[in-house]
DNA sequence: AAACTATCCAACCGCCTATAA
DNA sequence: CTTATAGGCGGTTGGATAGTT
């Protein structure tokens, strides 16, 4: 099975035949072979696989066959509306960034998200040819925008403005977090003491500042950060993380 | 039944980045 | 520090299939 491009480049030099690399459609074979290779030696080092494995595919053909289609790991069939919400929810939020989505949809490839993106957005803007369509997609098109807008914006004034380097913010943030879910988990956990005592702990557990806290919120704040009023009355820093965002405003 | 069109999706390409030499 | 290479990413293509005229 050879396509027109794949005829021409085994025929037209009749020369460096081994030099070759076949393309278009893998068949049964080259699939067995290629998830031989992977079982063997694991996944990476692409480009071995021609050599390890004696398929005539260059490094990229091969892991992009495992990735998108040979992996275990993969969910088959239809996107379901759930994974439809997502796709839509993590599109207005990140834009054509297909890898990042995918790594929130865990079985599926940023190929076929990508591919069924365009697809159901080219529909949605064919469908709306009438004014009133017209109109809606040119206001979809107009918040995308704002909304990509908005994030270069963040994302530069992070880049440009913040002294700390979000690397380290985050590590703290994750080291403070789990400093205070592991308090916690002594509190509640505490054989000793009665469901009222207990209870009475986490309120106050929640009204104090740890000393991790304290430190990091002194760092931000030494570097500029101004933190919103709540956190001062000992909520956890680290929360926000889970919610995506971040609990404090920088004011250059 | 045949021709045409739309949709889906696997696979390719070119560009970029990280890392090793 | 520079260069070469591998891997990753997003955009695009084109073949297969389903649906419509």
């Amino acid at each position: 099975m050879f396509n027109l491009r794949t005829m021409v480049g085994h025929w037209s030099w009749g020369l460096m035949e081994d030099e070759v690399w076949r393309k278009g459609p893998w068949t049964a074979e080259e699939d067995r072979l290629l998830m031989e290779y992977v079982r063997i030696y694991g996944e990476g080092r692409w480009n071995s696989v021609a050599r390890l494995a004696g398929l005539k595919r260059n490094g990229k053909s091969c892991r992009l066959r495992w990735v998108n289609y040979l992996r275990p790991d993969l969910k088959r069939g239809q996107i379901t509306p759930h994974e439809e919400s997502i796709i839509l929810e993590l599109h207005a939020r990140w834009g054509n960034r297909w890898s990042t989505i995918a790594r929130s949809l865990p079985g599926r490839t940023d190929n076929e998200i990508k591919n069924y993106w365009r697809t159901h957005f080219k529909k949605k803007v064919k469908d709306s040819s009438d004014a009133n369509g017209k109109a809606k997609a040119r206001l979809l098109r107009r918040q995308q925008f704002h909304q990509q807008q908005l994030q270069q914006q963040q994302q530069q004034q992070q880049q440009q403005f913040n002294p700390m380097e979000m690397n380290k913010i985050m590590a703290l943030l994750e080291e403070q977090h789990d400093d205070k879910n592991n308090k916690l988990e002594t509190l509640s956990s505490s054989s000793s003491a009665s469901e009222a005592e207990k209870k009475q702990n986490i309120t106050n557990f929640y009204t104090q500042t740890t000393d991790n806290e304290q430190s990091l919120i002194s760092e931000l704040n030494n570097n500029g950060f101004v933190l919103p009023e709540m956190l001062n009355e000992g909520l956890d820093v680290g929360w926000a993380m889970e919610l995506g965002g971040y609990p404090w405003q920088w004011q250059p």
